[in-house]
DNA sequence: GCCGTTTTCGGCCCGACTGTTTTCAGTCG
């Protein structure tokens, strides 16, 4: 058993503890237990066997035993234990907004609801509002919940698949008859939420690929496949095509199946203007005239087509269209064919251009690592400083930092500087913007950080207007170094709260202030359709990890995809400046040069 | 269920908001 499927067994011994209506204490001492075990560097299996697991602050005598029996045996009687006494789902409905376990218990026990499908039956016949502690406004409210988690159940985030993608394509690229693949889609757009994953190969023997591609591990369903084409289900409902096609049909292919539709769109025309033709088959010249009753018939088609144009890569199909090559997180039709027409497509910002990062959490607030942990960590990635940016007071349940603990973290802060060579730590804070726009910290404690990031973490319900106004406030302030995930959605979870980025972004260029790009998968907030606007404002984008965890510092590369899909090069991200010029530009808003 | 100690049991993170209720429980961050 893995240290990530244990603390999956002990957050799931929680909130079952929840439902049944345990002390709160009990569950909240699994919680705490999980987060123990996720902070240990230690190899969890090891550890567990040599019987060192009562060392570790936060697991007592209880968990320890029922740890040890899921290492020894992979299972724990009492976790099947509480299973049983609930049917599965149950657990589900605690993933409508409004419903914690002590609601979800009364719907089981009063209505004998078991799943989401019941929950809603009850709901239309207003069953639910009848009961204690419900009304009408709560039974509308799960509805809508209801209703939003199922629009959102066919997206994935982008940041979720990553991992599975990359394992998709090194597959096939291990596979002895492929020739070339490449993801395709909205995911090789670098899109923050895909449906599908698409993938494209070439190989002369299509049917052995497509075999191997549909018996892989992983893949739960063959929706359906062909010689050419598969269609199959991945564990999580997640649907995956693959497209077989001969080596030079490849570049067409991948371009066609890359997207989006309204790039190909414009270069289908671009094409038709030059008298050629292309389309998923190949680029073709002199095309014959289509027949009236627009048969798309692909054999017919490509004997229709004319004389082919043979591409070896998607450049030069670009190319022989009197284009720079485009790459895929701009292919939106937004400006990219003019910019590659007159070889304006800037050079965007890469991953090994960044140099450092800010907004990074510890153990000292609500992280998983210490402040060591972190800068080792930030130092095996190559970077020459970090930033450490905990909450502060008034975050309570993210265990924010008040004034007597900051000053411990910058002594420390102070302590460990000394120790490193060519690498800084810069002590900061997420600052609370608070609900009238004011900080959280008094001017002379927020001077006394190398920089601040201010974010919004409560009140999300405030007007736009309040919004807004409360935000720019805060940005006025010559502390504030930059506003930290500026609208506050959470990819597939929760709605951005309602502000007008227009205003935020104009006041961010006057002030000076930088805008977070927080690289998080859930948030990717500053969204990437904003930048391109606010880039050319003259607002600085600082890509952020929001790191809770050591490991979470390879968030970064999925920032930098979304910043190249706003269009950012390296010189619109303020950290991929070097320590030394970074440390000027912490300055510049204060007034202290630079 | 854990921790710390007043070493045998009490405290465990807190405040705002919503929708219910008519003074507050549940949920959320």
């Amino acid at each position: 058993m893995t240290k990530e499927e244990a603390i999956g067994k002990l957050e799931e011994i929680a909130t079952l503890l929840d439902l049944r209506g345990e002390n709160p204490f009990k569950s909240r001492a699994y919680r705490t237990a999980a987060r123990a075990l996720d902070s240990l560097s230690e190899d969890f299996e090891s550890f567990v066997r040599a019987g060192k697991l009562d060392q570790v602050k936060g697991i007592g005598e209880g968990i320890r035993v029922k740890l040890e029996e899921l290492v020894l045996t992979g299972r724990s009687a009492y976790l099947e234990g509480l299973k049983g006494s609930f049917p599965a789902g149950v657990v589900a409905l605690l993933d409508i907004p409004g419903l914690g376990p002590k609601k979800a218990k009364i719907l089981w026990e009063k209505l004998g609801i078991r799943d989401l499908a019941e929950l809603e039956a009850a709901c239309q016949s207003h069953r639910v509002g009848k009961l204690p502690g419900f009304g009408p406004k709560t039974e509308e409210n799960i509805l809508a919940g209801i209703e939003q988690r199922r629009s959102y159940a066919a997206y994935h985030r982008y940041g979720d698949l990553i991992g599975l993608a990359e394992q998709l394509v090194e597959r096939l690229r291990a596979h002895p008859d492929v020739v070339r693949v490449s993801l395709g889609g909205s995911f090789r757009r670098g899109k923050e939420i895909v449906r599908d994953l698409d993938l494209v190969c070439s190989s002369s023997k299509p049917l052995s690929v497509m075999e191997a591609f549909i018996s892989s591990a992983g893949v739960q369903r063959v929706v359906n496949h062909g010689q050419t084409k598969a269609t199959v289900l991945l564990e999580g409902g997640l649907a995956c095509d693959l497209r077989v096609v001969p080596d030079w049909d490849y570049p067409c292919a991948l371009l066609h199946f890359t997207g989006s539709k309204e790039h190909n769109i414009a270069l289908r025309q671009r094409a038709i203007a030059q008298g050629k033709k292309l389309s998923e088959w190949g680029l073709f010249r002199e095309p014959r005239v289509r027949s009236s009753d627009g048969s798309k018939d692909s054999a017919a088609e490509e004997e229709a087509s004319g004389e082919p144009i043979r591409c070896r890569d998607e450049a030069e199909i670009y190319e022989e269209l009197g284009l720079a090559y485009i790459p895929p997180e701009l292919r939106e039709n937004l400006g990219e064919i003019e910019a590659a027409e007159s070889n304006r497509i800037p050079r965007l910002v890469e991953w090994t251009d960044l140099r450092g990062t800010f907004h990074c959490h510890t153990t000292a607030s609500d992280g998983h690592s210490t402040l060591e942990a972190m800068a080792e960590a930030a130092q095996a990635l190559g970077l020459e400083y970090l930033g450490i940016a905990d909450h502060s007071k008034s975050s309570f349940q993210a265990n924010g930092l008040d004034e007597e603990r900051v000053g411990r973290q910058q002594a420390e802060i102070r302590k460990l500087n000394g120790t490193f060579q060519g690498f800084r730590l810069f002590s900061g804070t997420e600052c609370d913007i608070l609900r009238d726009g004011r900080l959280d910290f008094s001017d002379p404690l927020l001077a006394s950080f190398d920089y601040v990031v201010a974010s919004v973490h409560a009140g999300f319900s405030s007007s736009e207007e309040e919004m807004t106004r409360r935000i720019l406030r805060a940005m006025e302030s010559p502390y504030v170094t930059m506003l930290g995930h500026p609208t506050g959605r959470l990819l597939l979870m929760r709605k951005p709260y309602p502000v007008d980025l227009e205003k935020i972004i104009d006041c961010a260029a006057e002030t000076g202030t930088w805008i977070e790009l927080n690289a998080q998968p859930m948030r990717l907030d500053l969204d990437w359709r904003w930048w391109h606007a606010a880039r050319d404002k003259g607002v600085r984008c600082v890509i952020n990890p929001d790191a809770h965890h050591a490991r979470e510092l390879a968030f970064l590369r999925i920032g930098v995809n979304i910043a190249r899909k706003g269009w950012l090069r390296r010189e619109d991200v303020v950290n991929t400046l070097s320590l030394n010029l970074v440390e000027r530009a912490l300055r510049t808003k204060r007034g202290g040069g630079g």
